[in-house]
DNA sequence: ACGTTATTGCAAATCATTCGCAAACAGTGA
DNA sequence: TCACTGTTTGCGAATGATTTGCAATAACGT
């Protein structure tokens, strides 16, 4: 077992939960990877898994902060956490669909201010930006 | 018919599109409120106005720029867009779930910038913040 | 390896959203 | 105001997304 398993599997133990091997695949499908919909989670796991657990798995992983849902228009995909993956904001491409991650702790120093004179004490944030990116903006009309 | 409803109404009109008493009923029904869901929409609609009908027309509206989906967690409420309201970004309190809308030019300009340093070209941007409002973060454990 | 408990797969239920089509309505010109 | 034409609505059914109940299976501790 991979470090990275290794790592899945202390999270869940710590937590008294099962590590099973439906749990760690889902993990692992989502490594290194762009933000996914539930649809093409399911996809990648063809016959691996059932949708029913893949819901649960992702409740699960949701509440243990191991992965996140970021909105895209009014839809969403799922991406590891910040523990396991450097960014959690993003750029969308409206044509290509291509996601731009963008790590800027300026802006989430921003943000937090923002809360704070409103009186407000954030514990999450979300900030997607939809557009088009530099090769689709040319080709636009 | 009130200045607002001629408002709506000069809206379809200019996009060729007929003014009904559905359109303008759910126009009133967004006029003055906090963000709702689909569902809350419907609630308040009861009677009045047929689900597909609903979706229908909030689809319309969207593409006019009348109402804009802000996404709550992972879910959306549909509020009046910027021309006729003040704001576009929310706090979200996780406790009493009060949404203190927050209108940060500042923000904006900020957001922007940081999609031109990516070579991005940005057409929208939802930024929304939750956490504990003043009230209920005293009484949080 | 064994028994207990958590988790999965399956099928069906529920909730959200969209579609097809006939009936009703809004806009236009006489 | 009336008839005409194209839109829009309501209804019912279809589709899509997510959740639930339950029996079978797999993990955990001993």
């Amino acid at each position: 077992m991979s470090q990275i398993n290794y790592e899945i599997a202390t999270i869940l133990k710590l937590n008294g939960l099962s590590v099973t091997k439906q749990r760690v695949y889902v993990f692992e499908l989502l490594e290194d990877k762009e933000p996914l919909t539930m649809y093409e989670l399911y996809d990648l796991a063809k016959g691996q898994l059932d949708r029913a657990s893949l819901y649960r798995i992702i409740t699960v992983f949701e509440k243990l902060g191991i992965v996140q849902r970021i909105n895209i228009g009014w839809k969403y995909k799922i991406e590891l956490s910040d523990k396991f993956a450097e960014h959690h904001h993003h750029l969308t491409c409206l044509k290509c669909w291509k996601i731009i991650p963008i790590n800027e702790t300026e802006l989430e120093t921003f943000v937090d201010g923002l809360a704070v004179s409103h009186d407000f004490h954030p514990t999450e944030h979300q900030v997607e930006v939809q557009g088009y990116c530099g090769t689709c903006e040319i080709n636009r009309k």
